[in-house]
DNA sequence: TTGCTAAGTTAGGAAAGCCTAACTTTCGAA
DNA sequence: TTCGAAAGTTAGGCTTTCCTAACTTAGCAA
């Protein structure tokens, strides 16, 4: 059994990802955003889109945007999978740390096997979420999601669990190991000033005063009120 | 520092690849060899190799055939690093056997960076050789050859031990290694038929007797006479 | 020495992916 | 309601890497 899957190049997996990402199977994504997203020319994604309409991949209303068909969400999800599984991978047998594995598992998703990746899962005992606490898609493409409220939107004298951090850049992730604000973490909003003011935390080591940006990149489970 | 190893392709590094394991550093490699290494049309890599040749990876002799330059060896010899420490990592860590690694590596070799090489390497404690038998390159470019003859040239009543399989044929692999003959496997060879005949050989395990195909993958160190 | 064959090269073309420049559509503000 | 900016598309071009077909060279055999 053939399937579209098996002729997809490098370029087809980023644009059905960066897709994915963008439109997440709900509001359709802009040219615009996927040519800013894979830092390329709305004219190129233009051509590209048309290509993957005609495969079958793309559904594209013309000046309105694209959305994937259910064969292009299943490229998509498998892109995932293996994206979330390699960096849970290098982190625990690699000893990478979680600011400086995105660039390796951006390459490595297109070049693994389908038995790789299940090997890679194997080896990581199954994990349902990468290091950042990004769900990991199954290999049927269900995604394990779970209902998570941004830190900088909580009021103060909650508490919460860290599940997962929404940035990918080194420095600001390398910043959050440091101050403790890692997956699994625990935290009470102590305070939170007006106008995307300084946001007052408590982690169970010591008490931070953070910027609003940075606590709106912490998605937490909240534990009490 | 940018060197040319930077902005090299999938293709150019493939053919880098083929030429070294082709001309060896002595001969120069023919435009037929590489094409048939790589199944291409011997067309196509006469396009190529002008092309290398222009970049300072390959000497050409028109008509006469190529050679890599000290430039384009050291690629060669970085991609083979790779290749040999990647099969190495997925036999030892990942549960391969010895027959599928190749095509995985295959791919793997464009995709992983130098630091992910390097933490595969102290993960296997720096070994010398893949699970082959092959040498893998230093990364600073040097070779640990070990002297070698085939099975298949040694007179009968000598042993040795196998240090290397010529071949990277699964069905063949795995035949050789229902038969015990894997490298470090101790051999003493009974018989040896004229005219590429039938060869009897003994393992710790078993005597078999096999043809000269098969004993011509076999490259050994001789124990004693 | 000639002349044939195998090997190698050149010419021309296709597909993938990208670009810039020019044109078209959408949509909100006046 | 119109009209202009922003967003999207089309046209045309470039590079990489491959192909086939046609031509050239090398080298051996008669």
């Amino acid at each position: 059994m053939t399937t579209v899957s098996d002729t997809l190049t490098r370029s087809v997996e980023d644009y059905l990802k960066a897709i994915y990402r963008l439109s997440g199977d709900i509001r359709p994504a802009s040219t615009s955003e996927i040519a800013q997203h894979l830092a390329l020319a709305p004219a190129s994604v233009s051509g590209m889109v048309k290509r993957l309409s005609e495969q079958g991949l793309l559904e594209h209303e013309r000046y309105r945007g694209v959305q994937l068909t259910p064969e292009g969400r299943r490229v998509a999800l498998r892109m995932l999978r293996r994206h979330r599984l390699i960096e849970s991978y290098l982190v625990a047998h690699l000893g990478y740390s979680w600011d400086t594995v995105h660039d390796e598992a951006e390459r490595l998703e297109h070049a693994v096997s389908d038995d790789l990746v299940e090997r890679m899962a194997d080896a990581l005992g199954h994990p349902l979420e990468d290091p950042h606490g990004d769900p990991i898609p199954s290999p049927d493409g269900s995604m394990p999601e779970t209902a998570v409220v941004a830190l900088a939107d909580m009021e103060p004298g909650h508490s919460a669990r860290i599940h997962r951090v929404r940035t990918r850049e080194p420095e600001f992730l390398r910043h959050l190991a440091d101050l403790g604000l890692v997956p699994g973490a625990h935290v009470t909003l102590r305070d939170r000033r007006p106008f995307l003011g300084p946001i007052t935390l408590e982690t169970d080591q010591a008490t931070h005063v953070v910027g609003h940006e940075l606590a709106a990149a912490l998605l937490c489970t909240v534990e009490d009120a």
